[in-house]
RNA sequence: GAAGCGGACUAGAUGGUCGCUGGUUGCCGCCCAGCUUGGGCGGCGACGGGAGGAAAGUCCGGGCACCACAGGAUGCGAUGGUGGGUAACGCCCACCGGCCGCAAGGUUAGGGAAAGUGCCACAGAGAAUAGACCGCCAGACGGGCACACUAGCCCGUCGGGUAAGGGUGAAACGGUGCGGUAAGAGCGCACCAGCAGGCUGGGUGACCAGCCUGGCUAGGUAAACCCCAUCGGGUGCAAGGCCAAGCAGAAAGCAAGCCUCGCUUAGCGGGGCUUCGGGCCGAUCCGGUCUGCCGCUUUCGGGUAGGCCGCUCGAGACGCCGGGCAACCGUCGUCCUAGAGGAAUGGCCAUCGUCGCCGACCGGCCUCGGGCGAUCGGCGAAACAGAACCCGGCUUAUAGGUCCGCUUCAAGC
RNA sequence: GGAUGGGUGGCCGAGUGGACUAAGGCGGCAGUCUUGAAAACUGCUGACGUGGCAACGCGUCCGGGGGUUCGAAUCCCUCCCCAUCCG
């Protein structure tokens, strides 16, 4: 069952270690100011997320608020992005995660990962 | 009112909306077992839960789990006033001693240096059974001055005496006074400080108070070795257990003698002793124990890194009463309060409350250049920080606010 | 989540109670040699604050803070940062 365009189940998320490494093995990214996007094809019908936040970022406060930030953009856009893609997403050191700037810069970098994987 | 000391509490609130998570429950779909009851997975809906005072650092102490375990000695590590609390502690409480503060109070690794060993740089004469550089003192010798008499004064050299003075140092082997002496010195005496021993009184005790005697002096350092007392097995939930899936194994090691018993009797098996090898008893030794070939041990290599349990009812929270100076303990009553796993507990909006700034306004108050207060409007701020098996502490970070007790000073009565 | 090891000039690093704190090397600067450079050789060289016209002087600093000691890079406590390991 496909999910409603503006839930967030477990089915949208990568939840094992192998789906991380084959995202990162397809070798395709994305960045700007703030995020790093890598991406990979699924056979699936929509577009899974997943978080790779380090601890260079921040103490643990601040690395909960970015991710929650960052699910929060994905879930929001998500029915507007293109579906079929496993994404992993890092922000960048110096960044602060502001929801709105988050929210533009995700919708702009799915798009340019999408034209990448073709 | 000003300054300060000690302690306790709180960690914005309410509502709406969109999400996440696991629990209970209803419906639907699939799978397994099937006579039925059932079990598992997924989706949707409803109901009621969903971070902290430090969840942090991992600095201590436990519970729990696995491994190991006759015991003794040595070693290693930790702790260190006394008494209590506790499951335990390096924690807490009370008290004692030292230091700081006018005080409330704060602080204190606070056993032993008259068991032993080591160290005390530089400076200084001498640095721990001390030491004569200057000085002081008398003596011998030489020289000079003065020489009538007492025999004097000065300089130099020599070997002595002397710890009162100078100087060095963080520290120089008690302080003051009197006597004493060639000069001096606890050399003698008095007082003071300090020490040792004994006695008396108080206290469970650390210790306190007093008296007597002694010798006159004992340096510091044990967060140097050490001694004494007490405590301590190791590893940690990635402990550990079950299920599923999956690959590929390789190398090394694994006694000898004697006695005895059994059998299908010249071979095989069992038991005991001695020596030897190996493992374990955390490091060493004594001592003990297991074992020595067709299965074990060790090392290297390979494969998984999926699911379930452990996983939250516990030294549990709150309240009354009782015991205790207190930490804390006990009886009774009520309650169940997060359990994730690429890792949930959040985003947005509105209203109210707190604080700060700016502006407006008032028939409020005053020491009237201004300050305080009330009302309204706008803007801004709200910390430190996120459970990862669970508790008891410690340490560190922390915006704003509330309350209680106490001290000193000032004013009034 | 748990368990270990370590922080010394710009860099690598010795020093594990003794004075002006700081061995040695790399690097940097200046000089000699050279037409010029490299190599070699010789000498110098830490930061910050402060005083001074200058030469230079004084103070602080071994990740930060506190303690023990006459004296701490060293011993003890505490905080911060970095690195490694686990099933």
């Amino acid at each position: 069952m496909p999910p409603s365009s503006s839930k967030f189940p477990k089915t949208t998320r990568l939840l094992r270690g192998g789906q991380f490494q084959k995202v990162y093995r397809r070798r395709r990214s994305v960045s700007d100011r703030i995020l790093i996007v890598h991406g990979c094809e699924n056979d699936l019908e929509h577009a899974r997320l997943g978080l790779s936040v380090s601890k260079r970022v921040g103490n643990a406060v601040v690395r909960n608020r970015w991710k929650r930030a960052i699910r929060e953009a994905f879930r929001l856009i998500q029915a507007e992005t293109s579906p079929g893609i496993d994404l992993v997403i890092s922000p960048r050191r110096g960044a602060t995660p502001d929801a709105l700037m988050i929210r533009r810069s995700l919708k702009s970098l799915t798009q340019r990962l999408a034209c990448k994987l073709g």
